[in-house]
DNA sequence: CGGATAGTTGAGTTATCTCAAATGCAGTGG
DNA sequence: CCACTGCATTTGAGATAACTCAACTATCCG
């Protein structure tokens, strides 16, 4: 399978973030959907020398972009749609590391050094858009409430593998499924992407099951259990929590 | 338990880090022990206002601390010794998120907001540095080459939590020690605490449970295992690696 | 209507856990 | 110096959660 190259890419490069930074920043990257954390990062608007360029891009629905070389200069946002990116070992086995919705920056991780065997696949149709590391560093120094936003950003991520790594070293199977739905569910809410307490579920099993370092098979059986004690509904590849307060209880502590 | 104080507090503050800013914080935060990348960050001594005061401080081994909350506002550097961070549960699960050595900012996770649940234990006895993190983030500012230093220190990091989560969720029991065992070694011989291919060992088998997701009871299983077949030998709290090349063999893939 | 991919279900296997008893080991106080 | 106490480790036996395998069904898509 070859790395893809990224198509569509409606280049509107060059677009000066002079009046209002993080605001501007804000359009720029998260397109529509934003979080809350976001909004409230209120920028001061002093005239910075700083030009931001940016261009926007799109990956086909279950595209898999093995270690993308110009990621190392470049920053990507998801503007739409979901993303994974895991590591894969040589003999097959996979463990997704994160899942990245409208608003994320894709792959924080490997922001300085490109890291092998990283794999980043859109799970649906995904556009983001890329800015260059070196501008987007020139303008963290140039505005300290960009740079105490994306710190933030940091420590939120980190904070989030430290409890994926709690959950694979502590947590049972089910507890392990019952905090996926509920973690998701609160992030889609953040930005608007709840139905009621009806969301998208595009996942394949097989997914869900190198998330939370489960077997295919494992996930359906919990899945079936989930939905037959009345705690989840699962159709057309979307989940509703018909019963929030037994299932956060199913998730187990914390 | 009460939250312990911060005995033998020899406050030596106010010192500026004038001459040469990377290399007196180096001196300031590390200590001894270094690492070659800490080294290789070589910085211009520009004349810098800002002054950076630190303390030193000591914990006796096998000290819990639950929680510092003077952590949100000062940032710790370990400068002799082993420290472990862990989440705990309510119902007693724990699970190590990392272990600290001589030059490691302990936990750069909860850098900016505090996170409750969390536990760091002195293994044996450690000596850390505080920073206030106020000044540290001005001199961050001041200094693009600390900047740089920093943010490749906070990449590590992440990806050293993605190898862990990697582990947890995807890597059987004897790959997992084999992987910890080697993973100190590498560790331990960038900071020149290995004597060839002996290292200090302190660990409790509860505590290598908790790092990898085990039960003490699978780990001691493991360990004779290991020995049994002559990789590696452990005695009176340090271990020999005697078969280098089986053992990244038995680690697994990468 | 195929053909492919994904999900379900049951049966049997296995890695890891739990329990428990035995041993070792370190520090304490007589 | 020696029992004594408390913890850590070892070892074995049995239990169990999660895995593998495999056959069957459902769903999707041309």
């Amino acid at each position: 399978m070859p790395a893809s190259t990224p198509e569509n890419a409606k280049s509107d490069s060059t677009q000066g973030i002079s009046a209002c930074s993080a605001c501007a920043f804000y359009k720029l990257s998260l397109c529509a959907a934003v979080r809350k954390k976001f909004e409230s990062a209120a920028a001061p608007p002093p005239a910075g020398p700083t030009q931001l360029t940016s261009s926007l891009h799109t990956i086909p629905a279950r595209r898999t972009i093995y270690h993308l070389r110009e990621w190392s200069d470049f920053i990507s946002v998801i503007c739409n749609g979901w993303a994974l990116s895991s590591i894969v070992l040589p003999d097959g086995r996979r463990q997704i590391l994160s899942i990245s919705l409208s608003g994320d920056i894709v792959f924080s991780t490997g922001l300085f050094e490109p890291i092998s065997g990283r794999v980043v696949e859109a799970l649906v149709e995904v556009t983001y858009r890329k800015f260059k590391r070196s501008e987007f560093k020139a303008l963290l120094f140039e505005y300290p409430d960009l740079f105490e936003m994306f710190t933030k950003i940091w420590n939120e991520e980190r904070a989030q593998a430290d409890q994926l790594i709690l959950d694979l070293g502590r947590r049972t199977a089910v507890e392990r499924i019952a905090r996926l739905i509920l973690n998701l569910a609160e992030r889609l809410a953040e930005r608007g992407m709840m139905s009621g307490q009806k969301m998208g579920f595009p996942f394949r099993h097989r997914h869900i099951a190198d998330a939370m370092g489960l077997t295919p098979v494992t996930v359906s059986k919990m899945l079936s259990e989930l939905q037959r004690t009345g705690l989840i509904e699962i159709s057309s590849r979307s989940l509703t929590i018909t019963d929030a307060a037994e299932l956060r209880q199913v998730a187990g502590p914390r």
